[in-house]
DNA sequence: CAAAACAAGAAAATTATTTTCATATTTAGA
DNA sequence: TCTAAATATGAAAATAATTTTCTTGTTTTG
């Protein structure tokens, strides 16, 4: 599955003491190695760029460049390798290097996303997805952080049509939720799902007779369970207080797994809409670039 | 799947003769340039070493090494890729069941953030991490999906006390770029790299003194090109109009990445106030809670 | 305890890559 | 259409990276 990772490991007794040193260096962080050059390598090593070629031909490349080719390939395929099965949150920590951020960061994004997916109920879904076609009217509760994909779910809206309005002003998000009905819906983001002004605010929806949806990481919370139907992103270790950045592009992932199902349900009446909204952006920015000529 | 060759396709109709032909040998069996030197290269181009180098930095590679380094990254993810078929972007199309809408947009955006992070040029983020610590004033334009982008950056920035504010009213942008001088950063987001709106805003912010970065999707656009460090999200191919889903969620991994290495690099001075500002809205709220009950 | 084998670095040689510069070509404007 | 500017391109110089050679010091072995 990594021959090269593999084989600097296997056989590392064999290696000499300059090149064990550079076999651990690899071993490391090869993904930073692939970018470096050779000196830059044998210094980190305390070592010489001479021994890094032999070192090479030690493991029958043709040398510095074609190992790093090599093992850029190798390191792409395992990284891939990662899609199916082990999926691991990384905190970060001071001082990392960004090379080190960039790949915990990946693997804390991947792992959010897969762990999303397996935790969603299709059925629930298709739920979600009929309430909100069938909608007169939609509102949009989150504070803050959840504030950002309320946002992103309005503009997705706005752009087919669809009646709705993004709250985060916690004021606003009571009054307008006191003004909904049977046929309109509430739906309410959270991280924690124990925001209370987004907890009161679902409520009161309720209470008028709206639908209410819930979107939380997974657990059971305050919000989700006073929802009518409640949808979870994948939860990250407790204490992980930087932890949010995973789980909002968990929440995107929902919100676009929900717009799209609705343009796909709906679609001669969405479709129509989405390329006229497209084109009209497209036309009023030529006409203004005209103008400015 | 594949943002390199993805993008030297797109892009022959931008490329000048020489280039096209470059481009066109690489498409043909990138396999095969990975082993070659950049002579060879050009010689089976009938071009010059020069050109090729040329050629390398328009797609904002460091140059020829690195390129193809990047570029054997991509040919082993989408060769092991193939063997499963699930690595590649799906469109959406009418009709679908929600179940097959899952897994094609789980399988977006994981080539997304993939791709993206194959792409990231370290140092350039090293750079950008720094401007952006050291920044005065940090100036945030987008327009549209990218102002969900900008608003989610200025929300963290503002959590660690910097000097920040996201603009999404291009009459605003213009009038903060204006304002803006030598040691303040000017930050423009946008899919396309073509809104005019958001050009305009950068280049004011260039002309007034302040640094400018853009984050945009790969490939060769007007506003990456204006910028001082331009940044790339992966591209989806043409015509997928609802792609900028993925995009947004690739933009938001960079954001991550900058932000966590701003707090990484200067833990000591951002972590305090981290903390505080998350142990506050705690603390206000159980106040409130109180006076409630 | 020598002689052989080996490890490893310094520096030279080689090779690869990038930059500079001069020239040819195309494009845009008068 | 012609000229000026912009662009594209290759030759060659400059730079950088890599490899090889040569030397020295160390370990191993008879």
């Amino acid at each position: 599955m990594a021959p090269i990772l593999n084989a600097l490991d296997h056989e590392m007794s064999k290696l000499s003491h300059m090149e064990r040193k550079l076999a651990e260096r690899i071993l490391a962080s090869p993904g930073e190695v692939i970018h470096m050059g050779i000196r830059e390598l044998a210094e980190q090593c305390g070592t010489s760029p001479a021994t890094v070629t032999r070192f090479c031909k030690v493991f029958h490349f043709k040398g510095f460049p074609d190992f790093k080719v090599k093992l850029a390939a190798e390191i792409a395929q395992s990284d891939y390798g990662l899609q199916d099965g082990s999926s691991s949150y990384q905190d970060i920590v001071a001082g990392n290097p960004l090379s080190v951020i960039v790949e915990a960061m990946q693997s804390n994004h991947l792992a959010s996303i897969r762990d999303t997916t397996s935790l969603l109920n299709i059925e629930r879904l298709e739920s979600v997805v009929d309430l909100l076609c069938k909608a007169r009217r939609i509102d949009l509760y989150g504070m803050a952080t959840s504030s950002i994909v309320a946002q992103d779910f309005y503009q997705k809206l706005i752009r087919i049509g669809v009646n709705c309005t993004a709250f985060s002003d916690s004021h606003m998000q009571i009054t307008s939720a006191s003004t909904l009905s049977k046929g309109d819906v509430a739906f309410a983001i959270s991280y924690s799902g124990e925001t209370p002004e987004t907890i009161d605010a679902l409520s009161c929806a309720g209470a008028s007779g709206a639908s209410t949806i819930a979107l939380t990481s997974y657990g059971s919370s305050t919000l989700a369970t006073n929802a009518d139907i409640p949808l979870f992103s994948s939860s990250l270790e407790q204490g992980m207080r930087r932890g949010d950045m995973a789980s909002r592009i968990a929440q995107l992932h929902i919100i676009d797994i929900l717009f799209t199902g609705m343009v796909s349900t709906r679609f001669k009446d969405y479709i129509p809409k989405l390329e006229q909204s497209y084109l009209n952006v497209q036309q009023y920015r030529h006409k203004r670039g005209g103008q400015m000529k």
